[in-house]
DNA sequence: ACTCGGGCTGAAATCGATTTCTCACCCGGC
DNA sequence: GCCGGGTGAGAAATCGATTTCAGCCCGAGT
């Protein structure tokens, strides 16, 4: 591997000058010319690592995601990874696994290697601890989950209105016993997610004690979403329709149905974020579609503004999310 | 952020001594007690970057994948992740978006990076080019596509065995008429799976002429299996069954026939390859199991033999496929 | 009592780039 | 002919850790 030296000495000049050849320092084009016929020769390109230790700054950013395997997350990371392309970053993706302990294990990893920055979809709203990073001056911003009082940029989507909006598309297609299945009692998507539900269901004059008997906490996930929904079909009266708070959960919510024999249209379904191959599957869901790909592009592109030295006030950028309803029309009846 | 020599003079010590204590050199125990107060109190972690200048190694990995929104490959990200982090390595997620161009481009940064190694599913099989790697001395693990003359371990399912169990499968069914979507010409996947489709068919006196005009050649896609599949339900005589030989592309190839109202078990679908949620919506879908975590895992494990310096022959460990039949028993007719 | 050896220590070199500091040189103006 | 200003280039310091090297101390062996 050829090292700076290698190529000054190649082109007999010093390593200083080649440096500033590579990083836009006055040069004699002369010179210039040498140097990089040189290290085209010899095939250098500088050692990051110690441009990093030089400089105080990697060309690497930390992307903390909850579960890789969700479709959103990914669509998510695609969007981050896009966005730093464009300036030469190269991202670092850990998967947390929803889990406060090993996301504590990644955010040390971070620091210790310096990278530039870090986009982070929190673990958990109470105990995801982002201000060691802040502290040390690293740029951080949150996406899709915004982590109690932690003071940094964020990227969400407007996760209470898109849930109303979306209860409220239920019950005009006459769907009345409403049911909600959300995720951890501490995350921020869950909750917002649930007023908004709740928010829809009032404005539709139900009673709070109706809404609270059917709402269930579950865990983001394909099992949670399944028990969830065999114990809200348990009920005396069970409900004629679902709002769910995520896809995975969906996916789960679904096996429930059908294992019970009940489907679309006479049951209402409706899904928060983008259910994998659902159109193939399920014509007959309606989904609350998130711009996760946008999600990303976006808190990446904040994060580089940070990097490079942006001193703005702290800004929380809000993306819509849009309805998109079950292809038939047909109610519940 | 405090570097070993502010732990050093709040313990009265010097660096080198602070090293030692870190990474296992002789140090009496009551100096070794001063450094970890000291760096607890300061809150010391050691600055990777310095430390992988020195030791001319760094402690991340680069993986590169197609494609990361394919589960198959999620999954083989969090087996390559979980292996790693086993050691302390950290995992750099490239996602080459099947672009043998993007692709190069990432190899140029781990490179320049000084990654201690890489786990390459790679883009292309003839295009692909890991010689520069391999040269400088950075060990290389290929992962479930092989590119063609690469002098690097390989870690891979037994595709063509795959392939022709579950074709055998098929035939055993009564379907008679097997059709067979695969990849592109280039890949070793789609080659391997595809001479499996053929010994099958062959084995039962199936005409070459007649599996040739049954082929057909598509990306790996969604789009392409949908494509693909509608060709060769506007044949003459079309097939009465296909295998399709990876995930997605199933997926488009459903889509088609549920345009054109076929659906199992008059039609036998075969998928080489998991296809999520497959189990919920079609429980007569038969596919052949990847193991994709074990294959990320087995990858890493390998990768971080040669990091620490194995110098064993170049192995390839190949793992096996399993046939997961559809649940129904009925055949074709 | 003297030497030899083994275990701890700290000073200093090292990794490879960037960046400051210094100096030489050239040009135009007086 | 002399002097300031500006420019280009090299020597050397720097980033923060690891590692070599040399020295010191202490105990054991003769």
């Amino acid at each position: 591997m050829a090292t700076i030296s290698d190529v000054a000495r190649a082109a007999g000049v010093s390593p200083a000058t080649v440096s500033r050849v590579f990083n836009g320092g006055r040069v004699t084009a002369e010179r210039a010319q040498r140097v990089r016929e040189a290290a085209d020769t010899l095939g250098f390109s500088p050692n990051r690592v110690a441009r990093s230790l030089r400089t105080q700054r990697a060309s690497v950013i930390g992307l903390l995601i909850p579960d890789i395997a969700n479709p959103f997350f990914t669509a998510l990371a695609r969007g981050v990874e896009d966005a730093a392309q464009r300036t030469n970053l190269s991202v670092v993706l850990c998967n947390t696994d929803e889990d406060v302990d090993k996301e504590r294990r990644y955010l040390d990893v971070a620091l210790a290697e310096h990278m530039a920055g870090l986009v982070v979809a929190a673990a958990s709203r109470r105990r995801t601890d982002l201000s060691a990073a802040a502290q040390r001056g690293m740029p951080v911003v949150a996406v899709d989950r915004r982590p109690r009082a932690a003071e940094v940029d964020a990227v969400m989507v407007d996760n209470q209105h898109g849930a109303e909006d979306a209860t409220a598309h239920l019950i005009e297609r006459g769907y009345r016993r409403i049911a909600c299945v959300t995720g951890p009692a501490g995350a921020s998507t869950s909750e917002d997610r649930l007023a908004g539900y709740r928010a829809a269901l009032r404005d539709a004059d139900v009673p709070d004690d109706w809404i609270r008997a059917h709402t269930r906490h579950a865990d983001f996930r394909v099992e949670g979403g399944y028990t969830a929904m065999k114990e809200l079909l348990a009920l005396d009266v069970p409900p004629d329709a679902v709002f769910v708070a995520n896809n995975l959960m969906t996916v789960g919510a679904l096996r429930a149905l059908r294992e019970a024999g009940i489907a679309p249209p006479g049951f209402g379904i409706l899904s928060f974020g983008d259910v994998p191959w659902a159109s193939l599957v399920h014509p007959s869901l309606s989904t609350v579609h998130l711009p996760a790909y946008d999600l990303g592009e976006a808190a990446a592109t904040l994060l580089q503004e940070r990097i490079a030295g942006s001193a703005k006030p702290l800004q929380t950028v809000v993306l819509r999310t849009s309805l998109e309803p079950r292809k038939s029309t047909a109610g519940p009846g």
